[in-house]
DNA sequence: TTCCGATTGTTTCCGTATGTTTCGGTGCCG
DNA sequence: CGGCACCGAAACATACGGAAACAATCGGAA
């Protein structure tokens, strides 16, 4: 659990940003912030982040108006963030395929309470009974194997662990130094390249391809990403 | 969608709980109703419903016990609710485990909302969503990758990239220097022409010709525009 | 402790992805 | 028609990732 998660805002209020960028530091979040919606857009795409804070009340495109846009490419979670009080607001920003929604003023403890709680939930979602399933592939986190299309694969617990975090982060973009200092602890800036050995190991053992990938995705230039299609179990 | 949304509420206040349930209904979800925690168990094991919510004040044990005890042995969604409206409560509601807390009194509106939200994430944690439909081309944003007329493309990650800039915002006139800066940064106003190399290559492996463009069109002296047509899903 | 095999890490070669230059072609203006 | 600005894409240059081969490290057994 060491990766720092990875928050934007897009928020016009500067001052406000930079309260609440030392406020989630202190909770080892990385706070991006944007100050309207051009900007946002590009941070979204090129950082990736893990969730977006949305004000509802921007200069040009408004938060809603975002929050539409952003649901239709990503299922990233949302949390609306708006002065107006009144129930019609809130429900229309929950329909709209937002998340949580905050009214202004709000006790920064709680805004991070509430961020964490939905980014447990958006991570664990599917991980029942500590058994992670994909189309042709379960991982057993308790008795720490594998299966891909039904037998048994044997890993090394290294390979076993970037598999897992690889898994339980499908469909995010995990750079080589996320990785590593997930699975090492500390940020190493290590100058190697093991874990592209490492990847490469058990793409074998998977019996991936590196072409069209079946769970290893290589994202050129950023790192990797899982892209096994997850199942809901009943 | 083959089963009906089936929430349990755990609150002994039977009058209110009627009306929730035939408010339920109409939006298509199953409410069975439990007036104290020991009913409430035993129906939550019986039923395993999809939701559970939580009133914080019940005879015995109240709701935060309860939301602890429940998230011993399962991650199902829970919502508090509760007339205690202080900051404490809430936050010490989120860090419990429950995924959302509402004050009394609400809207019905926005209780089922909230319900919807969660339940939406809950299940499609990575399922569908990712998806841009265009007429003979798909794009998906989750496994990155691209069929044209039901053909896998095989993409570099930069052509991906670039498709997906332009797919997103299909119609819109993208200048060279709006499409670099999504892609790589702020670092606007490079001298080179590496975009019109991208999109060459692109259009070559999408099978799209300059001249009738099926795709990408060209505008004269501005930039590119995506020309696809987008389909509307069921 | 010392040896042996399994696991993990590094170096390196090489193919592929990306970026630049350049040349030739095309739309736009008069 | 002629000049010019702009675009397409071939050819070239560079950066990055895949994986074989080699090296170091760890863990258990004699």
């Amino acid at each position: 659990m060491s990766r720092m998660t990875k928050i934007l805002i897009i928020d016009d209020d500067r001052k406000h940003n930079e309260l609440l960028q030392a406020y989630f530091k202190r909770f080892g979040i990385n706070l991006i912030a944007a100050l309207e919606s051009e900007s946002g857009m590009r941070l979204l795409h090129r950082e990736d982040p893990d969730l977006l804070l949305l004000d509802v009340m921007l200069p040009g495109k408004d938060g809603f108006e975002i929050c539409r846009e952003v649901r239709k490419t990503s299922n990233i979670p949302i949390v609306m963030l708006t002065a107006r009080g009144d129930v019609i607001d809130r429900v229309s920003g929950l329909e709209l395929g937002a998340d949580d929604y905050i009214p202004k003023p709000f006790e920064p403890r709680e805004l991070v309470a509430r961020v964490q709680a939905i980014l447990r939930r958006a991570e664990s979602a599917g991980a029942v009974g500590g058994v992670l399933e994909f189309e042709g592939m379960t991982i057993d986190t308790e008795k720490r194997n594998v299966h891909v299309d039904g037998k048994l694969v044997d890993l090394t617990s290294m390979e076993f662990e970037l598999l897992l975090i690889l898994a339980r982060r499908h469909g995010k973009k995990m750079s080589r130094d996320d990785i590593l200092s997930e699975l090492r602890g500390i940020n190493a800036a290590i100058l190697t390249r093991s874990v592209d050995i490492m990847v490469s190991r058990l793409r074998n053992k998977l019996g991936d391809s590196v072409k069209p990938p079946r769970f290893i995705q290589t994202i050129w230039g950023r790192g990797y990403s899982f892209v096994g299609v997850p199942v809901a179990d009943a």
